[in-house]
DNA sequence: TTTTGAGTTGTTCGA
DNA sequence: GTCGAACAACTCAAA
């Protein structure tokens, strides 16, 4: 009888814990990806899927096996297509975000039900949730001491061989990936992510490769710069699952121990790592920050709703370069560099005082590595109302950000072309360029680009006084 | 049980 | 130009 290799944000055959395990029953094993109706990926998310699809679908090929696509609920497509391939087990690897684990929790007693076996498997994670506890044995909130007490716990388990041979189930009805939709975008916006990436396990793996060959070793230092090219940008990869942390882990420690130089970089990147361990530990103790503050005080936070304030930061118009530029990178390639991130949220948070859900929800659509965990994570530590968030009174000032970590404009240049004539002491604040200089540069203020939408000085203010209010309480 | 040091990523002001 | 303090108070995690 036929066992269910059942593919979610696991999209790869290395180091596939349940692949692994189903190849190891000796079964002929169908392969599933099933597109779930009750999931709303962004658009960039669908360009990156349909992608990864199409690559994990040709690595299968060349073993022999034909990975099966059903669009539905999955806790309807599993139990289903067991009984309609006689199956007599379904294997997976875990997920973590709220829909999927209450999907679990209805599968396993349905097949079991049925008489068919559910195994599930940790490939996603270093430690799972259950794993990880204080020593009074709750979830850690800080950050720190999670890090010391995962850190404290390597070497993970090594990474696993993909199998070599894979016995294929007879086919079984499969939806065709191009009648998803996935791509079909018009206007046609993906140009730049096209230019940008390539889903896959191959790319990951090669990614990984490069970034340890290289800039990992100025990554401590040179990791907060976005013109500079010293991050892995591997994180749509982990996300997908095309390439799995215990992976990186590895990876990064043999380069460590091979090239000492590197052992900055290494610790500084293995850090990153674990704060998408900690995002989805605390996803998966306090589901209810997906939509709601944290800390309870913030969700009398007086919020403005500001259509024109908001439009202005997703289209990168607001009249600060460096939140532009990064706005615009998202918009173009799917992705924006981290410290830019913090830039750009914090002004949407901070200056405009718009919510951070509205921030969150545009990145998860414009995002290629949009993750629930991570993102809503990372908006509730910009905005103050998170897990071992940043203070309230930490706001970021767009012109100082800028000149400190894009000191010549060549990232606000590469993003933000009608600037990119100007003269490096006004890039950050061309409204305080003189008019020959913006004339020598091509520049009409509020018509090639726009004044600020708000004074910084006074914005910063007007958030501290708002903030002041909710304090204590 | 109580105590204690610490907590990703900042800015401004005044000396 | 540089430097340290203030910006709040609280909660966490471990001793």
């Amino acid at each position: 009888m036929p066992v269910i290799l059942w593919f979610r944000q696991d999209l790869r055959l290395a180091d596939n814990p349940a692949l692994t395990a189903a190849v190891e029953t000796g079964e002929e094993i169908i392969a599933l990806y099933i597109l779930d109706t009750d999931n709303t990926l962004g658009g960039a998310s669908r360009w990156w899927l349909h992608g990864s699809l199409e690559a994990l679908a040709a690595d299968l090929g060349r073993r022999g096996v034909t990975l099966t696509l059903r669009r539905g609920r999955a806790t309807d497509i599993v139990p289903a297509l067991a009984r309609e391939a006689k199956a007599s087990a379904v294997f997976w690897n875990r997920c973590y975000d709220p829909v999927a684990i209450a999907d679990d929790e209805k599968l396993a007693p349905a097949l079991a039900a049925s008489g068919v076996s559910a195994r599930s498997f940790n490939g996603a994670l270093l430690l799972e949730p259950s794993e990880l506890k204080t020593d009074s044995g709750g979830p850690f909130k800080v950050f720190t001491p999670f890090w010391r007490a995962l850190a404290a716990q390597a070497p993970f388990d090594a990474p696993l061989p993909a199998p070599k041979k894979i016995r294929a189930g007879s086919p079984v009805p499969s939806d065709r990936l191009a009648s998803w939709g996935l791509r079909s975008a018009k206007p046609d916006w993906a140009a730049g992510l096209r230019e940008t990436w390539k889903p896959g396990e191959t790319e990951a793996a090669a990614r990984l490769t490069r970034f340890l060959d290289g800039p990992v070793s100025l990554y401590a230092e040179a990791r907060d710069y976005p013109a500079v090219a010293a991050t892995s940008r591997l994180s749509p990869h982990l996300h997908f699952g095309e390439i799995s942390p215990r992976q990186i882990w590895a990876a990064a420690e043999a380069a460590r121990h091979a090239m000492p130089r590197t052992a900055n970089g290494v610790e500084a990147f293995l850090r990153e790592l674990a704060w998408r361990e900690f995002s989805i530990h605390l996803l998966h103790h306090w589901p209810g920050i997906v939509e709601h503050a944290w800390k309870p005080a913030f969700d009398e936070f007086p919020w403005v709703e500001d259509e024109t304030h908001l439009r202005a930061w997703r289209k990168g118009l607001t009249g600060y370069p460096i939140v532009d530029a990064g706005m615009r990178e998202l918009w173009t390639t799917g992705y924006m560099h981290n410290r830019v991130r913090m830039i750009a949220a914090s002004f949407l948070v901070k200056d405009l005082l718009i919510h951070w859900r509205h921030g969150a929800e545009w990145f998860e659509d414009t995002l290629v590595d949009a993750d629930l965990a991570n993102n809503r994570g990372g908006w509730q530590w910009v905005a103050g109302s998170g897990a071992d968030a940043a203070p309230y009174f930490r706001v970021f000032n767009p012109v100082l950000q800028g000149e400190k970590f894009d000191a010549d404009g060549d990232y606000i240049r590469r993003h933000v072309p009608e600037l990119a004539r100007l003269d490096r002491r006004f890039i950050h604040r061309p409204w305080e360029a003189p008019p020959s200089v913006l004339a020598d540069a091509g520049i009409v203020p509020g018509e090639t680009y726009p004044a600020p939408i708000v004074d910084h000085a006074r914005a910063r203010q007007r958030a501290l006084a708002a903030f002041a209010k909710i304090k204590g309480n």
